[in-house]
DNA sequence: ATTGCCTGCGTGG
DNA sequence: CCACGCAGGCAAT
């Protein structure tokens, strides 16, 4: 899965949103990313194993707002403590947190590998230490040094060294949507109490579903926290596997995301592709 | 579907 | 403490 599948991906979203007024055909978005209808077929088939009329259908409000509705609750009632399971996709993750004050004394002598690899959504920047994945972030050619600086400036008594094979396994691992793989995913994380509460709470959202702001401020007892909620999210540092994607607005609009608008919507309607195909 | 006003909250100084 | 800004919500259109 080159590269450029994603590139391709992320602009005919583009497109869609900028021209939603007139209801593009898909000649006419086939034209705009530069492929002929047929390769705009072929590609879709090849990356979300659908249609791409399919795939725009997972596009629409409509849908969105019937993913909400389809939700319900999300179950909070794991054991208090920092850490929670859940099932995504085919894998489980775990996540484990300290707070910025608890890093301070534990944090020295840790060991972070890190790497760049490709993943259906663009390049990944994966880093991880012996305890567990501690970052996931989707780079463009733009911010390229952006993700490794965040990971000095969150861990600076870390031994950070580059690591690209063992990365590159990992993203294997993690994009993986075939059943038999059934990986553990242990995630080592640091935040506020808050922060933590919030990311919990994702994890327990499995794919396929989505859930407002205000359905996880509800979900832990803050109602009227969805604004704060948003920000908490807005902070988590391991993209996809704390499937911050999965939460939208109200509205069915799909909001903002770290890294983009437009992969926020391609990772959905790929992971509703998946999803029906179980 | 789009605007504009509103909110309460955690965060950082 | 207090001021700030927010990946939001909601009502009106």
């Amino acid at each position: 899965m080159p590269n450029t599948h994603y590139e391709k991906i992320e602009k005919a979203i583009r497109y869609i949103n900028e021209n939603s007024k007139t209801q593009p055909s898909l000649e006419e978005i086939a034209g705009a990313v530069s492929l002929s209808p047929f390769h705009f077929q072929r590609l879709f088939r090849q990356w979300a194993g659908i249609s791409p009329k399919r795939f725009l259908q997972f596009l629409t409000i409509n849908h969105a707002k019937k993913l909400l509705k389809d939700s319900s609750v999300i179950d909070v009632s794991f054991e208090i403590g920092l850490s929670s399971q859940s099932r995504l996709h085919d894998h489980f993750v775990t996540l484990e947190a300290v707070t910025p004050g608890q890093f301070k004394n534990e944090g020295r002598d840790m060991k972070i590998d890190y790497g760049i690899s490709h993943s259906p959504f663009g390049s990944v920047f994966i880093g991880a230490t012996e305890r567990g994945i501690c970052q996931l972030s989707f780079i463009s050619k733009d911010n390229r040094r952006d993700s490794l600086k965040s990971l000095r400036d969150a861990w600076p008594n870390a031994t950070i060294s580059e690591n690209c094979s063992r990365m590159d396994t990992l993203r294997k691992q993690i994009f993986n949507t075939h059943a038999e793989s059934n990986e553990k995913f242990h995630l080592f994380v640091q935040g506020s109490n808050f922060q933590v509460k919030v990311w919990e709470s994702l994890v327990r959202i499995s794919a396929g579903k989505a859930f407002s702001y205000q359905q996880v401020a509800n979900s832990i007892a803050l109602p009227s926290g969805s604004r704060a909620v948003a920000n908490a999210i807005a902070k988590n540092p391991i993209g996809y596997l704390i499937p911050c994607h999965r939460v939208i607005r109200s509205t069915g609009v799909i909001g903002g995301y770290r890294w983009g608008s437009e992969r926020k919507q391609a990772i959905l309607a790929w992971e509703a592709a998946n999803v029906q195909n179980v």
